[in-house]
DNA sequence: ACTGGCTCCTGAGGGC
DNA sequence: TGCCCTCAGGAGCCAG
């Protein structure tokens, strides 16, 4: 499931291939995701260049030559983006294509179809999907005073807080977990009750976190292929997400799971207060 | 302004 | 081997 690093992974992983290539044909065969692909997807995407990827959040930002639109796609959580040849076969749920050559083409696979794929007019930050979101975990806007601040009038889970996009963008269900843990906070604790020490040292676990994922191409699960096709191994060095009744790697203390807003958390109870 | 709950969807995994 | 059930999860959206 695509978290930031992934997004960032695939992203690296695509531009050098990408950037400065024409689109020489699109394929549509399903256009249900979260929203329909728009159909004239082939129509303005035929014969244009790609001059730039960007990522805001999860989000990545196609900008095309001589076009004031851009393509603001999704991942979701079960989606994809990869490289592969015309001759090779498409697979279930691949759900749309650009061919650039050949040997060349890239293809969205999502089992699950939360991703989308939407024209973004220019300026393409105002859109409604940008237009709130946090500042990027990277920035240097993201720090303990600015978590400490935005979180003085909320009562629910700090968990919930470093999830919510207008807080901070990137940070999934796997990653808050992990950054918690690194922070010694339990994911349950109202986000107004941890003070400013505890919030910075918070954003620099959730930087932490992010970067050696980054570092490792993101974190191995059912559906996640880097953009080149390579896997990646960050699974194997969670600390608590996934681990429930495992023994807390600094510890020794099993760790315990929770259900935060419909979302399974995990935390060690003697490292974490 | 803030909060929790619902929703989209498919595949995995458990029980029998 | 197969069927049915439950669950997982990003994030927009809405009602309270």
């Amino acid at each position: 499931m695509p978290e930031l690093p992934e997004v960032e992974t695939t992203l690296r992983g695509l531009k050098p291939h990408l950037i400065g290539r024409k689109v020489n044909e699109v394929k549509v065969w399903e256009r249900r995701l979260r929203w329909p692909i728009p159909r004239n997807l082939a129509q303005q995407l035929q014969g244009r260049r790609l001059l730039d990827i960007q990522r805001r959040g999860k989000y990545l930002i196609w900008q095309w030559e001589a076009m004031e639109d851009a393509l603001l796609m999704h991942l979701g959580m079960s989606g994809s983006l990869s490289l592969h040849t015309n001759s090779s076969p498409r697979r279930k749920h691949d759900h749309f294509a650009l061919t650039f050559s050949r040997t060349l083409v890239l293809r969205y696979h999502d089992p699950r179809r939360f991703g989308l794929c939407l024209w973004a007019p220019a300026p393409v930050q105002q859109h409604p999907l940008l237009a709130d979101l946090g500042p990027e975990p990277f920035a240097a806007e993201f720090n303990g005073a600015y978590l400490h601040q935005r979180t003085r009038k909320r009562r629910t889970a700090v968990k919930n807080v470093l999830m919510d996009s207008k807080i901070v963008v990137g940070v999934g269900n796997i990653y808050a977990s992990e950054s918690l843990f690194l922070a010694g906070i339990r994911p349950r604790r109202g986000a107004h009750r941890v003070g400013l020490a505890r919030y910075q040292k918070l954003a620099a676990a959730v930087r932490q976190v992010l970067k050696k994922s980054i570092r490792s191409g993101g974190t191995t699960l059912q559906d996640f292929v880097g953009g080149d096709g390579q896997p990646g191994y960050f699974a194997q060095q969670l600390h608590v997400y996934g681990r429930a009744g495992e023994a807390c790697t600094h510890c020794g203390t099993a760790i315990k799971s929770c259900i935060l807003s419909q979302r399974s958390s995990f935390y060690c109870p003697t490292c974490q207060i």
